[in-house]
Formats: C-alpha cells, sequence, structure tokens
RNA sequence: GCGAAAGUGGCGGAAUUGGUAGACGCGCAAGGCUCAGGACCUUGUGGCCUUUAUCGGCUGUGGGGGUUCGAGUCCCCCCUUUCGCACCA
C-alpha cells in the first residue's frame, strides 16, 4: 500500500455506509414487507444457501447484490415484496468437520450462520429475518418427516432393494441426480454401484406430469428446461417378449425401433439382469462367466461408461426366440447393457444401430438388414464406403470378418422394410405402430413409453440429516413412527470418529425403540433423508415459518406462492429444481397447494470468472486460489462500489470475468455523485426546488435517463441502468456547473439521479437523499415518473444517406417531415457534392432517423 | 457424436421492429493542477489514407455467399469457442 496520505474519500464513504446499515437494523419494519396487502405483491425468492465454514468471496456475491437490487427497485416502485432468507443446514461438510475437528455439526453451522447474516449485513441486502429458515431445527425437518409419512401412505415413499451409486469418500450413497456422470456431486469420486435396499421417493411416477409442465415455464431460461427434459428422457417405444424355450421363460425388452425387429439377431441382457443366474447354470464355463459378471458389475461407472469404452460381453450359450422372425437368436451379456434403463435387456439389430452394430462385429453376430436406406442417405453412404475401402486398402483389412458383404456401418435412419414377413415395404413409422400392435394383440408387449428419470434415492447413511420416521420389528416388519411423535429428533450426543459408519448406530438411546404396532423390541431407521427433500419445499415454510401444526398455512401460502421470481445458479438445473417441481406436485395432490409449477420465473445468474494461478479463466472459487475476499475489499472500496462494480461487469445471465482494476470506474463514479451533489448544495439553492418549466433540453435529459433505468432495472439489464446513470451523472455535473441553468431543474435532476441510483448504491444514495432534505428513506418515498413525450432530444440528428452510404448529419425538430429533411439535406454542400450529376430514384424516410437518397 | 448458446476495438461490453456500429467503463495518450503522482480535472482514442489544421475518403461486427435503398441484426454454407448430454436400446 501507498505511504502517502490517503484521501479521506473512503473514509467517508466508509462511516455514511455504516451510519445507513445502522438505520435499517433499528428500524427493519420500515424498510421491509412482511405482510401481503391485497392485490400487488411479489416473492421474490434466492437460492438457499448452505452455511459454509468459509467467508463468502466476489464469486458468491452476485446473486446477493442482483437480488437486493431488484428488491430495492420493486420495493420503490411501490410493490410489495416478500424476499425472505435461510440456510440449507444440514449436510456432509459439517459432520466431515465434526469429524477433523470434534465440533458438533450443530455448533459449527450455527457459527456459520451468524458470520453470513453478518457478511449479509455489510453488503447493505435487506432480507426479511423474521421469516428465517433453518432446516436443521426440529421445528422444520418434523415436516421432512410429517411429508414423509404422507408419501408413504400414497405409496410413493417406498423401500426397494437395488443397484444404488455408493460415493467411497463420502461413505454413503446418491441419488441418481447427485452421481451424474458416475461421479459423486459434492467430492468427484467415482462412484461405485452397490446392490441395497434403501428408501426411496416415487418421482417416475410423475415423470409425465414434470414433463408437461416445463411447456408452461415460459419464464425458465430455455437451457433448464431442455436440461429437464433431458434428464426426463421420454422415449416412444414397445415392449417385446424373447422366449427362452431351454429355460421356460420370457425376457422383456424395451426397443425405440420396433420396426426393425426382423433384423434382431442377438438378445443381450445387462449383467446385473434377474436371470442371469439361471441362464449360467449348467454352462460347462460357468465360473469364468460369472467372474466376469461380477467384475463388470463392480466396475465404477466412470469407467464402465467412459466414452469410447470398449463393448465387452460374454455368450451365454442359451438361445432365444426372435418372436418375429421365429428363428433363434444367442443370448448374450454386455457392459454397455444398463440395469435400471427399460427392462435391462436389449434385442440387438446391428444393422441399425451402431452400438449394436459394433458389437456384433467384434463378437460375429449377424447382421441382417431390414430397412430400405433413403436415396440421399444411400448416396452419402456410398462416398462413405468409398472413403472406407480406400482406408482398408491402406491398411490391408477385409472387410467384418466372416460375413460376406457386410456393410461397414449401421443404418439408423428411417426408411421402408425389407425382409420383414408381412410388413415388408410398410414405412418406418406406420411399421412401428403394426409391429407394436401386433405384439400387443399375441400378449407379447405392446406400446411403451419409458423414462430415463429413475426413483429419487433419499437415504443417507450420515449423522447429519432428518432421521427417516421408521421403525423396523423384527415381528411387524418396517413400521412408521405415528404422526404424535414426530419429530423424531436426531439425539445430539453422536460419536463422530469417522469409522464404522453412520454414528447414529452407535446411539442406543435412539436406535433401540418399542413398535408401534406389537410394543415389541424394534430398531429405528438409522438413515437419515437426502438435504434436497429440506430445500423442496422451504420457500412454502418462508410465509408461515412458526406454524406447529402444519408444514405451512395454506392460506397465507395461497397469498404468497407460488414463488414470483426465483434467483439462483445453473448448478440446480436438475437437481433442486427438479426436486421441488416433483415435491409442489405432490403438495397438491396433498390438497395443500393450487399449483404445479413452484418458481414462476427463474433466472440464472452467470457465474464469476478470474485467471487461475495456472493462468486459466476459471470459476473463482477459493479452492482454485483466485477468488477475491469480499471483506477486505468492501472495507478498502465499501460495499457501494462493491456492488456497483459486480453489477456493472456485464449481463447477469454470462458469466463475467473479474478485473482487479475495474472497480475504479464505478468507484470514481461514485465519488463524483457525491461531490456533484455536494457542489450543488453548497451554491445555496433550494435541494428541494422544482423545475419552473416542464419542457425544457435539461427536463427531457431527466426524463430520458428517468425511461433507460427503468427499463433497464425491468430487463434485468444492471449494467446497462449503471452506464445510463453515468450518463445522468455526467448530464448533472454540467448542469451544476452551469450559471445559468434552472437551479429547481439542478434540484430535481439531482434527486432524480440519487433515487435511480438507490438500488444499486443504497448507502450513499440514502445518505444523499438526506442530505438533499429528503425526509423519508428512499425505500419508501417513491420512483420517479418520467413522460414518454419528454423522454426524447426535441431536436433529432438524421443521418441522411446517399444510396445507403451515410454522408451527414443533420438537426432537425423531432417530427419534422421528409419535405423538410430533403431541403435540408440538400444545403448540406457534402450531399450536394454526392448529388451532383445523378438522378434521384428513390428516397426512404425514416422519421426522425435517416434520409437515403437513393441516386444514379 | 447429439443438443444449445455465443463470436463486435488493446479489454469488459452497448446497439427497439433491419435504419448514424463501438454507448458506458477499463486501459492507453496528450494537457492541466502539483515538490511529486499510482490522486483529481480536461481532451483524445476501431484501422488505413488524405490534410498545416479542417472538410473529407476508404474500410470495419469470425469467414464466404444471398435478400434489401440499407444487414452486427434476416436467409444459406463454413470455421471457432463455451456449456449441457453422452453406450438410455
Amino acid at each position: 500500500m501507498s505511504s502517502v496520505t490517503p484521501t479521506t474519500k473512503s473514509d467517508e464513504i466508509l462511516r455514511i455506509e455504516a451510519k445507513w446499515r445502522e438505520r435499517w437494523e433499528a428500524d427493519r419494519a420500515a424498510f421491509v414487507d412482511t405482510e401481503k396487502p391485497a392485490g400487488e405483491g411479489t416473492y421474490l425468492l434466492v437460492m438457499l444457501p448452505y452455511p459454509s465454514g468459509d467467508r463468502l468471496h466476489v464469486g458468491h456475491a452476485r446473486t446477493y447484490f442482483l437480488t437486493d437490487a431488484l428488491h430495492r427497485f420493486l420495493r420503490q416502485t411501490g410493490v410489495t415484496v416478500f424476499c425472505p432468507m435461510g440456510w440449507d443446514a444440514f449436510g456432509l461438510p459439517a459432520e466431515n468437520y465434526a469429524i477433523q475437528k470434534g465440533i458438533h455439526p450443530r455448533t459449527s453451522t450455527l457459527a456459520n450462520i451468524a458470520a453470513m447474516k453478518e457478511q449479509f449485513r455489510s453488503w447493505g441486502v435487506l432480507y426479511d429475518w423474521t421469516k428465517e429458515v433453518t432446516t436443521c431445527e426440529p421445528e422444520y425437518y418434523r415436516w421432512n418427516q410429517w411429508f414423509f409419512l404422507r408419501l408413504l401412505e400414497k405409496g410413493l415413499a417406498v423401500r426397494k432393494k437395488s443397484a444404488v451409486n455408493w460415493c467411497p469418500s463420502c461413505l454413503t450413497v446418491l441419488a441418481n441426480e447427485q452421481a451424474e456422470g458416475g461421479v459423486c456431486e459434492r467430492c468427484n469420486t467415482p462412484v461405485v454401484p452397490r446392490e441395497l435396499e434403501q428408501w426411496f421417493l416415487k418421482i417416475t411416477d410423475y415423470a409425465e406430469r414434470l414433463l408437461e409442465g416445463l411447456d408452461t415455464l415460459g419464464k425458465w431460461p430455455d437451457k433448464v428446461v431442455t436440461m429437464q427434459r433431458n434428464w426426463i428422457g421420454k422415449s416412444t417405444g414397445a415392449d417385446l417378449d424373447f422366449a427362452i424355450p431351454s429355460l421356460g421363460e420370457t425376457v422383456r425388452v424395451f426397443t425405440t425401433r420396433p420396426d426393425t425387429v426382423f433384423g434382431a439377431t442377438a438378445l443381450i441382457l445387462a449383467p446385473e439382469h434377474a436371470l442371469v443366474p439361471r441362464l449360467l447354470e449348467g454352462n460347462p464355463k460357468r465360473a469364468e462367466l460369472e467372474a466376469w459378471v461380477a467384475s463388470v458389475r463392480s466396475q465404477e461407472r466412470i469407467v464402465r461408461e467412459a466414452e469410447g469404452a470398449e463393448k465387452d460381453g460374454r455368450d451365454t450359450g442359451r438361445k432365444a426366440i426372435n418372436p418375429f422372425t421365429g428363428r433363434e437368436v444367442p443370448v448374450w451379456l454386455a457392459n454397455f447393457v444398463i440395469a435400471d434403463y427399460g427392462t435391462g435387456a436389449l434385442m440387438a439389430v446391428p444393422a441399425h444401430d451402431t452400438r449394436d452394430f459394433d458389437f456384433a462385429k467384434k463378437y460375429g453376430i449377424p447382421i441382417v438388414k431390414v430397412i430400405e436406406e433413403e436415396k440421399k442417405d444411400l448416396l452419402r453412404k456410398e462416398e462413405e464406403e468409398e472413403t472406407a475401402d480406400f482406408l482398408r486398402r491402406d491398411e490391408g483389412q477385409g472387410g467384418a470378418p466372416g460375413i460376406a458383404g457386410a456393410p461397414s456401418a449401421a443404418y439408423t435412419g428411417e426408411g421402408n422394410l425389407v425382409a420383414s414377413g408381412p410388413f415388408s415395404a410398410e414405412s418406418s413409422s406406420s411399421a412401428r405402430e403394426l409391429i407394436s400392435a401386433e405384439a400387443a394383440r399375441r400378449g407379447i408387449g405392446g406400446p411403451r413409453i419409458r423414462y430415463r428419470l429413475r426413483d429419487w434415492l433419499i437415504s443417507r447413511q450420515r449423522y447429519w440429516g432428518t432421521p427417516i420416521p421408521m421403525i423396523h420389528c423384527e415381528k411387524d416388519g418396517w413400521v412408521p413412527v405415528p404422526e404424535k411423535d414426530l419429530p423424531v429428533v436426531l439425539p445430539p450426543d453422536a460419536p463422530f470418529t469417522g469409522k464404522g459408519g453412520n454414528p447414529l448406530e452407535k446411539v442406543a438411546s435412539f436406535v433401540n425403540t418399542t413398535c408401534p404396532r406389537c410394543a415389541g423390541p424394534a430398531r429405528r431407521e438409522t438413515d437419515t433423508m437426502d438435504t434436497f427433500v429440506d430445500s423442496s419445499w422451504y420457500y412454502l415454510r418462508y410465509v408461515d415459518p412458526k406454524n406447529d401444526r402444519a408444514p405451512f398455512d395454506a392460506a397465507i401460502a395461497k397469498e404468497w406462492t407460488p414463488v414470483d421470481q426465483y434467483i439462483g445458479g445453473i448448478e440446480h438445473a436438475i437437481l433442486h429444481l427438479l426436486y421441488a417441481r416433483f415435491f409442489a406436485r405432490i403438495l397438491k395432490d396433498l390438497g395443500l397447494v393450487p399449483f404445479e409449477e413452484p418458481f414462476s420465473a427463474l433466472f440464472n445468474q452467470g457465474m464469476i470468472t478470474r485467471q487461475s494461478p495456472t493462468g486459466r479463466i476459471e470459476k473463482m472459487s477459493k479452492s482454485r486460489g483466485n477468488a477475491v475476499s469480499l471483506d477486505p475489499l468492501i472495507a478498502e472500496k465499501g460495499a457501494d462500489a462493491v456492488r456497483a462494480f459486480v453489477l456493472f461487469l456485464g449481463p447477469p445471465e454470462k458469466d463475467a470475468e473479474w478485473s482487479d482494476e475495474g472497480i475504479s470506474g464505478p468507484e470514481r463514479f461514485l465519488w463524483r455523485v457525491r461531490s456533484t451533489v455536494d457542489r450543488f448544495l453548497q451554491t445555496g439553492a433550494d435541494p428541494q426546488g422544482q423545475p419552473g418549466a416542464a419542457d425544457t433540453p435539461a427536463a427531457r435529459a431527466r426524463h430520458m435517463a428517468v425511461k433507460r433505468v427503468t427499463e433497464d432495472f425491468r430487463a434485468f439489464s444492471f449494467h446497462t441502468a449503471v452506464a445510463h446513470l453515468m450518463e445522468f451523472l455526467n448530464h448533472a455535473t454540467t448542469l451544476v456547473g452551469d450559471a445559468g441553468a434552472d437551479p429547481g431543474e439542478t434540484a430535481t435532476s439531482l434527486r432524480t439521479l440519487v433515487t435511480l441510483l438507490h438500488p444499486i448504491a443504497p448507502h450513499l444514495s440514502e445518505e444523499l437523499n438526506e442530505r438533499m432534505g429528503g425526509k423519508k428513506s428512499l425505500l419508501v418515498s417513491g420512483w420517479p415518473a418520467y413522460d414518454p413525450a419528454l423522454a426524447e432530444m426535441e431536436v433529432a440528428s438524421i443521418a441522411v444517406q446517399v444510396s445507403g452510404k451515410v454522408r451527414a448529419e443533420i438537426k432537425l425538430r423531432r417530427g419534422a417531415d421528409e419535405k423538410e429533411a430533403l431541403s435540408a439535406a440538400e444545403a448540406n454542400p457534402v450531399i450536394a457534392k454526392w448529388l451532383e450529376g445523378k438522378q434521384r430514384v428513390k428516397i426512404i424516410w425514416v422519421q426522425d432517423r435517416l434520409l437515403n437518397i437513393v441516386a444514379k
């Protein structure tokens, strides 16, 4: 730092900010709406933050600054805003911290919450803390348990055995959504499959409703809607049964291409398929095959599903019957068949499916063409084959071994059927329907819709979460905890050793209980719920956080929800946002809410990026070593300058790169606002003065600024709002320095500037408003109105083109007609020069903008 | 591979329904004020050309074509980058 005497500027800014923070603190009721009046109201929501132990850095701040600017803007325009804040307080980091440091998760979590609240306060962001929700409190999580019991009654909460994702680092199972790409969402550790019995919520029952609802989400980013649509993954096709005579069994397959069934030359099962043990019975190589099955099943998902992973399979030696050709086909097992999609088995049509083609080529399975390619595809393929032949010649290789005339690639397009019995010559699309219908008629399958979405696995083998309210009795099996016994409270005294599984299992007073049904000895479920259950309905608890008879009052919820505007990061596109949409549907079916879509509008702010020590531009984060800490920055520059800079960085929906120098622009801007107002006050003019005339150039500039900034805020265009405020300041500074200016207009312009600035720099604007004699906080004193007729300059500068090229600019009064413009243009020497000796062909006139004289 | 979004000065980024490209800021340059400047103020700033200076000209929004009086914006082809999904039968 400099040894030079610092200016007093930042000191004064910091004094101003401290003063206003205290005022807001002391009289929150004056600044925050808690009651919704009849009519207008906006529910503004920020994604529930996790109270991590790390101090928030610049990368975190954007969401909060953005929301606060919007909140303040709406308040100023007279809209009642509900903007609560709470904590996603359960979760693994707190428990891992307990294992490392021996500090109870509750203690560290509550300390983190206090620290984060203090940070929010220092930024000047307003939340309604009277509605604060903390998910790790029994008052909150008892309702998770209550919902669980409702779901159990409806058959939507079930215990079932399946292959689930296990994270060896977090020591728990994970939902499919939390193991995307085969790695743990939290720690990036490759997950391994485990066959376990767990609690699931049957989100798959809602797949179609979740999909349909996406069409109504017009105010959501398309990207998120698309991601959810893909995640749900609807496929239309048919189920078909393949008999295995030697076992007296049938295997059902799902296919989206029943039109290709005549080309199905093998039946392939996932190694996890239930029939595998019986298929291998009596096989001379049984031990070897079983070892292979076991090895595939224990493989990390990331390895098994890796791009370009080698297709690996084994022939079981069994034969199945293709139900349409009646011919025998071999029964194979293969690593690329996914156990829990469809039926875990597929019919292989090598001629018309790329994966099947690769597999068939490798193992010599016959390739039978049943779809005639369309001409355009055929032409393209011929070219490709020539290239392929050429390459093969180079390599000295033949075609596929043992298969004469085999094609070099699968044809996956549409076409007319060949070699397909009675369906030959049908088109793909009609054959799909005919063959599906035929399968249904024969009782061997039929039309079928399937989804990629899996049920939501909510069991976690960890302590710091909502206990699942179930009791296991030797005699009665799984019995729900009666509603009157809720909440099942998480015992405070569990041993955090990090060894031997879930600490809850070792708390005898928790585990040992009696069966609610037979009163005999029984054990409590020690698994806790996924934290995403907590966040699936928290926005409803905000409206009625103290309710101890119900999760929330349906009447109050109806007043405020669904949420009008939700703001958060893209990282929850298919986790939280999918679960919350699922929960909303459950709540609707329970008669608790009238809507299915919980968030009417969604805004995803972009991340703040910065160069990492490695030189790459990366998301700002502590672990990447590129985080700019916020506390010292605010202590040095003031919260207003940081807010203004973060909002000025660029369009808020796009990622924005942080630059350490860039903050000086907005910082200087705020200083100049202050010095300009102070300079005006020194003139002794009345700061509450009114303009002497309504239609003056200065008044027009003011109306224009109000119009632009208002529209910018409405469009979430905070960066252009700051730019327009900067322009308006330059104008206002000129007025202050102009001895001939109307002091009433100057005062009005400055008051307008300060009011418009408030959503971005609340502390400074409140201070200047007060210095100028403002009696009320800007939060409640109203937003300036503008007259659209005055929101333009009275003189229009018109571009004059000759044959489409701009040659001059002329100034005309707004509203001037083509005739006036033309004579003014002709009087211009440059235009006259360009028109010299030319014939006018056409005149194009755009009012107040442009005159184009087409000449030859 | 499939899907989506985006390519504009040295940099971040502006630009209503096609109508003066580069607002605003950073950076840079010159000047002022200063013992000093890493503070502040003023001015300039896409590139090339012309001019003592003006006036002015050419060119310019990833590349190529097209529509139009007029294209950053609309249409076609191509290139690049980012993001999402990725053996889903």
